[in-house]
DNA sequence: CGAATCTCCTGGAGGC
DNA sequence: TGCCTCCAGGAGATTC
């Protein structure tokens, strides 16, 4: 379940491919989210990646040569992992995806749960439906809290399902939704539309804070996570809910709780976390 | 429009 | 040990 921070640590850990020539592709397994386009073996190689980015949980790589140019994207869904390996070692199981660079180095993907992506885009992003709608960056300065308040007017729902919609704002997945509530003190089920400025203000700096930490977090186990047996940097934080039940709050002691929101697991301190404003 | 539900997939955990 | 069921989840697609 990779979230932001790790797709994010994961560009960085590729960047040594910029600037490299694409030696060959291969495809063992096209069947993920979509199937991956099929003519990729014949149209990377020669061409050079100009430029890694990261749209949401998107991974923008950019590519062009003589016969054109082209994006490639990268989503992990929630089970993959990009490795950048020196060479291009029998592949096991879930590797379905490798690009061979000229030099011999390797960016493999692997995904077990088969949830993520493999696309290849032309033209502009913008323009993509993937990529069109999506809303803020939550790190970016596009993203505070009177542009929050105004993107949750109308909306009745629960203020987790509202911060994970990515119209809304990219990038908070199930892990963070329930965390920067907490440290919010916002209890999830509030309708999303009912939130003050000030809580918005509170709800926008904590997104921001523990994405942050996770973030750095991932970037100091960097080694790790392309490593064999490297645990992604969201496996080191401390979580003040999630996948808490029953253990004591570590700010008031109570015990955690948990409940189904929009299909999700949510956790919460039914203490810290004010119950739900009735509207 | 908004909101809720369905869907893809496989590994791991728990029950017997 | 083996088999079964349930659960996890990102986010687009579908339905109401």
């Amino acid at each position: 379940m990779p979230e932001l921070p790790e797709v994010e640590t994961t560009r960085r850990g590729l960047l040594p491919l910029v600037g490299h020539v694409v030696q060959s592709v291969t495809i063992r397994h096209p069947r993920l989210r979509w199937p991956i386009p099929s003519h990729l073996p014949q149209t990377l190689p020669a061409m050079t990646l100009n430029g890694l980015r990261r749209r949401a949980k998107y991974l923008l790589c950019d590519f062009s040569g003589e016969t054109g140019a082209g994006i490639l994207l990268l989503h992990l869904g929630m089970s993959g992992r990009i490795q950048l390996l020196d060479d291009a070692y029998p592949a096991e199981k879930h590797d379905h995806f490798d690009v061979a660079f000229v030099g011999g180095q390797v960016l493999r993907l692997r995904d077990p749960r088969r949830f993520g992506a493999v696309l290849w885009l032309e033209g502009a992003e913008d323009d993509h439906p993937l990529l069109a709608s999506l809303g803020p960056e939550p790190l970016e300065d596009g993203f505070h809290a009177k542009y929050l308040q105004q993107a949750l007017v109308n909306k009745t729902l629960a203020i987790k399902n509202a911060i994970m919609d990515g119209h809304v704002v990219v990038g908070v997945g199930n892990i963070y939704a329930s965390e920067s509530l907490f440290r919010s003190r916002i209890h999830p089920e509030t309708p999303a539309n009912s939130l003050s400025l000030k809580q918005c203000e509170k709800l926008v700096a904590e997104i921001k804070l523990t994405l942050n930490e996770a973030l750095n977090a991932g970037g100091s186990s960097l080694r790790d996570f392309f490593g064999t047996n490297g645990l992604p940097g969201y496996f080191q934080q401390n979580y003040f809910v999630y996948a808490r039940t029953d253990e004591p709050c570590l700010v008031c002691g109570r015990p955690i709780k948990t409940m189904r929101l929009g299909q999700r697991s949510t956790f919460f301190c039914s203490h810290c976390q004010k119950a739900r404003v009735k509207s």
